[in-house]
DNA sequence: CTGAAAGCGCTTACAG
DNA sequence: CTGAAAGCGCTTACAG
């Protein structure tokens, strides 16, 4: 039976508000140094701790927050959780978490559990560019950020990476290289990511009046066995690049795994950069030429935009880019001559 | 403004109570079905989502699990995790996730929290063997489970790996190789999964008549660079070993590392084992010879667990051992001449 | 079949 | 400086 506010009244002889005041440390009415210190030490002795649901019920406000997440298990959402939950530890707050799978109805079915369960507000990994489940959200004036992916056209309440710089400084990269042939695989142009990056690669090839060949982009979907596939494919083409941007690093090592088994060697036959930069998590990922994403700061980054809507009550008007660096290792070099 | 029974009674016209009969689908008392359905349609139209921490104070049943982890960034951590929310959330349970980076007065600010928050048990993958926190933890009689790592002795509530029965696999594995200088890079033996591994492996070298030199265990710390200090200590031994059985797969992918910048190959000069098999999450550990642990499910172990002795009232009278099973690959291969 | 009331453990405006 | 009361949104035993 955990020790209550009525309780310890009782225990020391005043009303029950009267503890409450010692133990929120009430600034507007002062207590007696001699019931405060009756109070505190038998807090103290029994171990109280607030019932933070009754707290949480009075003030309607629970200091929890609600994230949904497509995969936990995959690094680059678990790194992104972690900087998540580091900022709001520090204020904090606390977070439940939900995995959807990337499947709209679990996304749905997340953020009503979520709220039936009164988060203070919400963190959205799991965007689509066109995403009824937010559209509906953003007509109840819920507090919440989207983190990595947006809506389409971009909201304020987002904290994305700067994608389009991204892809523009991967290409540009290769081009630097000497390549002319330069490939993507490409994610799901459902989300913002891929969609983006996709528009910086093609821009790019474009302003530079490089071929941009059809066939040079293929589709991936953002992990290893896409990247993987893609790469196959690409291996399959009568003339094939010399050079490709994958949309992230996982898709990145299933390329060079599909290169190297077909014999052929990185950087020397053809060039591999990635996006996100998870060489710290994934080994595979260690010499990897990319596009670095500061990630845990980026989970930071949300959930501060988010804790700011929630205390300020005010709405962002801007929302937060997060500056990309390409990162230059041993995936890539000079085109073959 | 949330819709309330309160206001879903004013509309339809009835009192709260009886609101909270038909949507609560009330068995004892049965409800005219002209009242249940005005009060569905009422429901539906408004969205109607009931106010959980309003349900929980009233039940004392938050349906809230909390959970303790050393860094849900470490893949191993967060694959272990997406199991418990899995099995967590097939019941109906979120949960709340706290780090710990391994800091013991952050596991003592964790339950403490997760308690505050009335959480209906806890899990608990951060018990070092000796483990004031969890020994006062147990006094209160509060439902938790550890899981992965446990107390010394090992308690009913636990889910763990067979520790030690997969040490002696991979050390028999490599003996079967021929290898008879067999070192081990180990964990921390304040954790009982570092603490059994190293006996296994100790008990199996000694049973084989094996050369059981200190200097052949060298401590690492359940991640890569530990394993890659560690076999460069082994390298400098006057008579290196011919094979390395690893704590964990992350400290086999750095000894792995260290051999190969050594100008030595894996598994002609040096055979590697290690455990877990994280092959899935970590590609450098695709070709790893491994103890496989179905970490998964391990993670949905330990929440039917738990979830056992918060709903029957009952303690466990067991702990549960998961299975391991050796997986063999390319890393380990016969001794050399 | 439905209403009225009590109470979960807090917070906080109102008295005195 | 402290008490008494109301109320957050539910659930549930008690009436009728």
């Amino acid at each position: 039976m955990a020790m209550t506010l009525k309780e310890l009244g009782r225990l020391a002889g005043v009303h029950p508000s009267t503890v409450a005041r010692v133990l929120n440390d009430d600034p507007q009415q002062r207590v007696s140094e001699e019931v405060r210190g009756r109070i505190l030490a038998l807090a103290r002795e029994h171990g109280y701790q607030p019932n933070h649901l009754a707290r949480s019920l009075r003030t309607k406000r629970s200091f929890v927050i609600g994230t949904a997440i497509p995969d936990i298990a995959n690094p680059f959402f678990a790194i992104l959780f972690r900087g998540i939950e580091d900022a709001l530890a520090a204020s904090r707050y606390s977070v439940i978490l939900a995995n959807t799978d990337d499947e709209p109805a679990r996304e749905q079915g997340s953020i009503d559990m979520l709220r039936g369960r009164q988060v203070d507000g919400l963190l959205i990994a799991t965007a689509r560019r066109e995403d009824p489940t937010i559209e509906a959200l953003v007509a109840t004036g819920f507090p919440f950020v989207l983190v990595n992916r947006h809506t389409d056209p971009i909201p304020p309440n987002a904290v994305v990476p700067d994608d389009y710089a991204g892809a523009v400084a991967a290409v540009e990269h290769l081009i630097g290289l000497g390549h002319r042939r330069i490939a993507h695989i490409s994610g799901s142009d459902e989300m913002s990511t891929g969609h983006t990056r996709r528009g910086g690669y093609l821009d790019t090839i474009r302003r530079h009046h490089l071929p941009a060949d059809p066939d040079m982009t293929v589709r991936g979907n953002f992990r290893e066995p896409g990247g993987y596939q893609g790469m196959r494919q690409l291996l399959d083409l009568p003339q094939r690049p010399t050079a490709v941007f994958a949309v992230n690093d996982l898709a990145a090592v299933g390329a060079i795994r599909a290169i190297e088994e077909a014999g052929l060697q990185v950087p020397r036959d053809i060039s591999i950069i990635g996006f996100n930069d998870l060489s710290a998590a994934i080994g595979a990922a260690r010499l990897l030429t990319t596009v670095r994403l500061p990630l845990h700061n980026m989970g930071k980054a949300a959930a501060a935009h988010l804790l700011a809507q929630i205390t300020c009550d005010t709405v962002a008007r801007e929302p937060v880019v997060i500056p990309v660096e390409l990162v230059v290792r041993q995936s890539t070099g000079p085109a073959p001559a």
